[in-house]
DNA sequence: TCCATGACTTCCG
DNA sequence: ACGGAAGCCATGG
């Protein structure tokens, strides 16, 4: 393992998403100044599962409020049940009002 | 060191 | 508005 302070860097703001939130891999890319690197904080959230403590995975979504991560679950429901279980709503693997739910890491 | 991959995002047609 | 292609950064082989 070499500097893994990228990835302790998606977990420690991964964590700070409030219960029944959601945000992006984009915004949280962007917390962490480097904008272009959404697809390295979806990457990051891949090893989440085996960091201590747990980072809500689930509350991470694309910009379009997709699910995109639940294939990393142990089961592509889950993600589903956990949002629902958070009193999000979601349907058809989309947060509904995602955009009302939409928390931002900086705010 | 170079190439390939990926839980994304944005632009172009 | 929709679909396809390119760009982006970090990690692993």
């Amino acid at each position: 393992m070499t500097d893994e302070n990228f990835f302790e860097k998606v977990y420690a703001i991964a964590r700070q998403i409030p219960a029944g939130r959601v945000t992006t891999y984009g915004a949280i890319a962007e917390a962490l100044g480097t904008r272009g690197s959404a697809r390295m904080v979806g990457y990051a959230m891949n090893g989440s599962g085996s960091v201590i403590p747990p980072v809500p995975a689930h509350r991470v979504v694309n910009r379009s409020g997709f699910l995109t991560g639940k294939r990393a679950f142990h089961s592509e429901s889950l993600m589903a049940e956990l949002l629902r279980n958070e009193g999000v709503e979601v349907l058809n693997d989309q947060v509904v009002d995602f955009k009302h739910l939409f928390w931002h890491p900086l705010k």
